[in-house]
DNA sequence: TGATAAATAGACAGACCTGTCTGTATATCA
DNA sequence: TGATATACAGACAGGTCTGTCTATTTATCA
């Protein structure tokens, strides 16, 4: 029934990590969820760690592609396209779903930066900043790799808050946050 | 020579959660570079968790003492304190025992928010924020709650970034964030 | 149909983990 | 000195984890 037991292990390890984290979830909860044998896991993936590797990549492809969807859709003006990038934060905090982020969480369960699930976390967030500057290049700040930088730092606030606290306010604070500090950044000088 | 045995312990625990994780971290690891006998780790704390618990109450005292003290002996006015809450980053993003914040990591470890760590986890931001909406409302801010937590998604959005991607440059993008957001909260609405 | 590939269940080794227990040594204080 | 509390080293039980192996069954496709 499942399309490739490839996709669907990947898909149950997902659900896993996100909800217990990586270290806590052992291959056998994710073997007996799946309803998968422990030969095929490892006919598929050489170790626990390179199905992480692959998890992540996944999530790390879809987040990407449901952000330049999902904001080019929404978004009329480039200025509204970075607003549009918290606009789904409360409906994301309120999924009950929801449970942080896994390149944060994966950061934190391999902290050592040469472990190469941490490196994969970092790239991801250098990938997003790096999408967020496209947009504020377009919409003409006038530096817009700070201000991709500021916009990330709300973004990942919010989500380690909504993450630890629970709630859904940050995405609020943080949309909130957001129109300020790109006003700031586009708009012409305050006092100058 | 320690001063006693308890305290030794939590300081030794608290190094190597910070470094490893709490579930990766074992007993054995902690007693032995503490120097210290099992049974006497469990005759001074129940079980691990509340070995982790007290370690979290130690860290969460200390903490909020460094912020209280560290401020208000920088701060002339209720502004430059908000502001001083962002110049102790960098140095703490430099640190080369700097990996992250404790909490964040717990809430992580411990995703049931009903654990008792990761309750311990969310009290401690809430009472950070409230520390902060206390600036902000002696600085006449016109939202104190509102520009209390929109700082504290800086301060934990750069910590994630420090701890994930590395680097201090998230300290300083964070500060100009922040005098951004105090601007636009405290002097007169730009237009009306 | 028959051959080849893929998935199954489940046992297993070896490592690690928490928490308990024992017996001995050391420190404190009357 | 003697009595009491504390710390010590280290074995141990019972559990969990990853990854390997075997022997059997199910798909796939010519």
């Amino acid at each position: 029934m499942p399309a490739s037991r490839r996709e669907h292990l990947l898909d149950t390890a997902i659900d896993l990590f996100s909800e217990q984290g990586y270290r806590a979830t052992g291959i056998d909860t994710i073997l007996a969820k799946a309803g998968v044998a422990k030969m095929t896991l490892y006919n598929h993936f050489k170790s626990k760690d390179e199905l992480i590797l692959a998890a992540l990549r996944r999530v790390d492809e879809r987040t990407r592609a449901h952000f330049a969807e999902e904001i080019s859709r929404r978004g009329a003006t480039p200025e509204d396209r970075l607003r549009a990038v918290f606009d789904d934060l409360e409906r994301w905090f309120a999924d009950p779903a929801f449970n942080g982020c896994l390149f944060i969480k994966a950061a934190a369960d391999y902290p050592d930066a040469r472990d190469p699930i941490h490196a994969l976390a970092a790239e991801h967030k250098r990938l997003i900043r790096q999408f967020l500057e496209g947009l504020a290049r377009e919409a003409a700040a006038r530096d817009p790799a700070g201000l991709a930088q500021q916009l990330q730092l709300l973004f990942d606030g919010a989500t380690v808050q909504a993450q630890v606290c629970g709630g859904t306010e940050a995405a609020l604070q943080a949309r909130t946050a957001a129109e300020t500090l790109i006003q700031a950044a586009i708009r012409p000088l305050p006092q100058s």
